[in-house]
DNA sequence: CTGTTCATCTCGTAA
DNA sequence: TTACGAGGTGAACAG
């Protein structure tokens, strides 16, 4: 890892054109050779960056350096520092990475071992039930025939129009139809209430750490 | 701007949960209060970040520097420093912000005042023209009838939903119906352009170059 | 404020 | 390699 802060001007031309008047900016280049540039706001987002794999060129030209930094695809980002203010290096070393607990996986997976919670008599057939578009997250059954159960975070809109396309493609299947439709998730928005609803596919709002509760009661990973 | 590089576990509980085990990191503190944390990989993300507004208080816990991040939703981000090798404080000041060139609403631009790419014939009602759920990027009209136009710079099969939902809701309209609909798009995706000709919708792809050639032939921003 | 949509989205994963 | 969906998506803009 290398940390500069400087005044600088940056071009870059690739997916999109843009340009970065000359301010005092933070730029990082990382041990993958990635690179990016930081204005002194906004947590997550550089103000432009490079991706992995990328090749960095230095040239001087007037007292001033410059980085071309261009990757595979043809795209193009040039720094060009008119003033260095501070420079460090460091070695960080690998990092063992980040663990993660809550994602839309976990909530399937919890909802596979307790379909009962999703509608009584119910039973599940296959998680991750392959369709000829994509698979469907849960495919259930019940007395009355088979239900596919699209399971989301955050159930918004875009949720509602997948798990139509999934039961299009599954009521095909003479097999199965007819396939009724469920939308489950930890937050429903209203549109996307509104739209199932238009639909005939029934929503379900679940708790998700009541839901682990039901299979470990003491669980908290961290 | 303040940058330290240490030697780290972060814990963060909030939309998820995520543990960071102990490693070298690099921290950088924003002047908006913002906070984010680096591996030696990866340009674009940090590994764990809060947003601004956040608040951070700092406390020592037997010879470890210990910052509790938190923010109004309740959001918690806990860094545990065991060692702090290097630190560095910077004034940045305001950045005069980033000028971008070829976003989707400079192709909506450009299409509008050049309509009759679209089609023989083609005259533009109105760009955003509006409907109960939202505005479509451009209704054309030609000799026979009126024709909705959803711009994208990448077709996805998400624009082509979003298209088939302004259909639906302008053919309610019987000023406008029939409405036909079509699809433009820089570069379209296979399984979009499918769903768009099972569902009747034209698609066009089109050279942004070429078209910002026809209003402007020397045009270059940068 | 909410809701909607774009993004140089990034990033993982599975076919 | 490509395609697809999730994301602590973030960020901008309209109502």
């Amino acid at each position: 890892m290398r940390i500069v802060i400087t005044t600088c001007t940056v071009n870059y031309q690739g997916r999109l054109a843009s340009h970065l008047p000359k301010a005092q900016r933070l730029i990082m280049v990382k041990a993958d050779g990635s690179i990016s540039i930081h204005a002194d706001d906004r947590a997550y987002k550089p103000l432009n960056w490079m991706n992995p794999p990328c090749l960095i060129h230095e040239t001087t030209e007037n007292d001033e350096i410059v980085w071309s930094v261009s990757n595979k695809q043809g795209e193009l980002l040039v720094i060009t520092m008119h003033e260095v203010h501070h420079e460090v290096s460091a070695e960080l070393g690998d990092d063992p990475g980040l663990q993660k607990d809550g994602v839309e996986a976990h909530l399937q997976e919890l909802l596979a071992t307790h379909v009962e919670t999703l509608g009584e008599g119910f039973e599940l057939v296959r998680r991750e039930f392959p369709t000829p578009i994509g698979p469907v997250d849960l495919l259930c059954k019940d007395k009355d025939g088979y239900i596919a159960v699209e399971v989301k975070r955050r159930g918004e809109i875009d949720g509602v129009e997948q798990l139509t396309r999934y039961l299009d493609a599954l009521n095909l299947d003479p097999q199965l139809t007819p396939v009724r439709g469920m939308f489950v998730a930890q937050e429903i928005k209203p549109q996307a209430l509104t739209l199932a609803e238009h639909r005939n596919i029934r929503c379900l709002s679940v708790d998700y750490d009541e839901l682990r509760g039901m299979t470990d009661p003491q669980a908290r990973l961290f």
